[in-house]
DNA sequence: TTAATTAGTTAGCCTAACTAATTATTTATC
DNA sequence: GATAAATAATTAGTTAGGCTAACTAATTAA
């Protein structure tokens, strides 16, 4: 029944910790949402809409808003594939140097919000959530 | 630099597992955040509005609509204290009732989706998020 | 007695998701 | 090659779940 006090505590720090993360992105008019795009095209390079979508397990819809929101912004284009459906969506200039600043913040928020948990410890979380999802997903 | 991956898992697992969760409850007209005030007030007996607000991490005005709508459901009820401002709210029998039907339904849930996680494992993680959260609040 | 505080609600806003239906294009089938 | 089926993205409309500002009613402090 450890389980039990495993959620509670999840959801306990989830508002939190969304609050503010909101906060810090909200000084570059990001949302966490959007601001999880940016980083997915930062890393991984540019991506579609499906594959935005299924990167975050959302619709369709909601990812092209999202996508919307960071165009208008400026932080993001979309560029035409070879399937003239498609939209390639990409980092600007300006995002991608709205990415560099913001990145600071956020690891300075992140790294002092781990503070007094061990790298080991780090491991395991990080193990189990991903345990968590897959079983979710099967 | 590995709480980068302890927040992206964080990220990746919470709308699959929000979903399947609301899922579940739906068939009871419930919702996560409705859910959680049922399951306190279980555990933790009788809470008013502030207590139930500053327990959830929420607005007082957020508190209060959750309670209107569980107490349509039939779910919950208010009892006046001494302070004739003040609401304290309970569950109801058919509350009661059904908190315990979904209580094995989501207890069947969240063991399912912690398949493969030692306690010892499941310890490390609680131990983690609270620190998390206690980092957030200072 | 009056001023300040507190409990709760109402009204109106926003993010972040959803489904259903639509358009445009591509791929598969006959 | 024509047509049907599938796919990429969008539009329109809905909802949960938060928020702030402003309010009433009751209590506490000055």
């Amino acid at each position: 029944m450890i389980y039990r006090e495993l959620f509670k505590e999840y959801h306990a720090m989830h508002r939190p910790y969304m609050n503010m993360l909101n906060e810090l992105l909200s000084k570059h008019q990001l949302f966490s949402s959007q601001w999880g795009i940016m980083r997915t095209l930062k890393l991984e390079g540019p991506k579609n809409i499906v594959e935005i979508a299924s990167i975050f397990y959302i619709e369709k819809p909601s990812a092209s808003n999202l996508v919307r929101k960071l165009a208008e912004l400026g932080y993001v284009e979309a560029v035409q594939g070879k399937d003239k459906r498609e939209k390639i969506i990409r980092l600007t200039q300006q995002g991608e140097t709205v990415f560099t600043e913001v990145s600071e913040t956020i690891d300075a928020f992140l790294s002092s919000i781990v503070e007094g948990i061990s790298e080991e410890d780090q491991r395991t979380v990080i193990s189990a959530l991903e345990t968590i999802r897959k079983n979710l997903l099967k």
